[in-house]
DNA sequence: TGATTCAGTGAACATGCGTACACTGAAATA
DNA sequence: TATTTCAGTGTACGCATGTTCACTGAATCA
């Protein structure tokens, strides 16, 4: 009753042109970002009549939620994975450096919309990203919170190191997305800069609780 | 022939029109974000009609990049007072949140439009901002390298100081434009959380130069 | 097999858009 | 004072938008 590959059900289908919506507005909202997009863009891309695309999402609101969700479901596969990796633990620096622009150019339309649509888009979906990644920040904060030397820190010591660790991640991985493919110069150039930066702010905490 | 205030010769009315546009522009960019506004919204607003607009400006886009050079003229102003006042010399970090809270609340509209447009916006207008706060990080850069512990830095390290600063702030800045007036709780809260983040960015260089 | 469900269609609408164009009337100029 | 300049007006246009509604026909169900 159920098969894997090109099922014709009903709902597979309705599954398929759900996703070729989606899809579509991440291919355009690269272009001009998500909140200039039309509705009739979304469905003519995604080669679906306007009126169609009611049968998946009340609004573009809607379909801005969904696609927060599934932005941040990749970026959340991406720390666990990094967590499997033995490298990581034992070099988180490089690890963490080299894993960012790897993962951001797998995956450059979906971070190039968490990062645009932060600060501006519509209300519904700019609340929706901060929610989702001062939720990153806890998650990230319990991870290094395990590590060796920060297993005795404040709580709100551990969460200003993993908001200064996102938020500098965040930034970099917006010139990842902006790089064109192939400058794999400029991407070690932001490698570089990344791991100097991580280095850094390690730098700082050593000190800071050496101090307090 | 030229009296400094309610002038009513044809180039100050003009003038005067003008700045009403780049004041309603900034004002309704401030709920929906510039990119979404249109021409007859603007016009609208600024008590004009949409022709008159043609005037001023050729397209929505020379109205932006006007509104991004009086944005960073009011941040260039910011750091320049900064520098004069002594307190600042003295204890850097403290003056700097204080100034930065301070000056933000007072220019919501201006910061809140950088810090929307950066990431989206129209290509044109995110590209003139990005040229702009690069500048800024150098601009930084010069001030940083003439204090004490500093001087004797690479370029390159400097430049990592004054960028990772700079993104800070821009980052708090953020926070404290979508912060509501009167809300000096919340405002104290970001202070201190900038305080904490600059001096630990602060004591990281401090070890890094000692290692190099 | 016959009835039902429902993803996708296609025409129609009111509205807001950018821009062209001919205009007005006060300020600037000669 | 007579002429010119030009910031702001008002109309008109073609076009893209979001949403409505009645529809079709294949997958599902009884």
């Amino acid at each position: 009753m159920t098969e894997t590959a090109g099922e014709s059900t009903r709902a597979a289908q309705k599954e398929r042109t759900r996703q070729s919506i989606m899809d579509a507005a991440l291919r355009l909202s690269q272009q001009r970002g998500f909140a200039q997009l039309s509705l009739r863009q979304v469905a003519g891309e995604a080669g679906v009549v306007p009126t169609a695309f009611y049968r998946h999402f009340e609004s573009m609101d809607e379909l801005g939620l969904a696609l927060v969700e599934q932005s941040f479901s990749t970026l959340r596969r991406m720390i666990r994975d990094a967590q499997r990796d033995p490298d990581t633990i034992a070099n988180i620096i490089e690890a963490s450096a080299e894993i960012l622009v790897r993962v951001v150019k797998q995956n450059k339309a979906h971070f190039g919309f968490v990062a645009r649509e932060r600060a501006s888009g519509s209300d519904v979906v700019r609340e929706a990203i901060q929610r989702e990644l001062e939720l990153f920040i806890s998650e990230l904060g319990v991870v290094l919170a395990r590590l060796p030397h920060i297993e005795n820190w404040s709580g709100d010591d551990v969460k200003m190191a993993s908001g200064l660790f996102v938020r500098n991640m965040v930034y970099r991985a917006e010139q990842v997305v902006q790089t064109p493919d192939g400058r794999t110069d400029i991407e070690e150039d932001i490698k570089r800069k990344a791991r100097r930066e991580m280095r850094l702010i390690v730098l700082g905490f050593a000190a800071w609780n050496s101090d307090t």
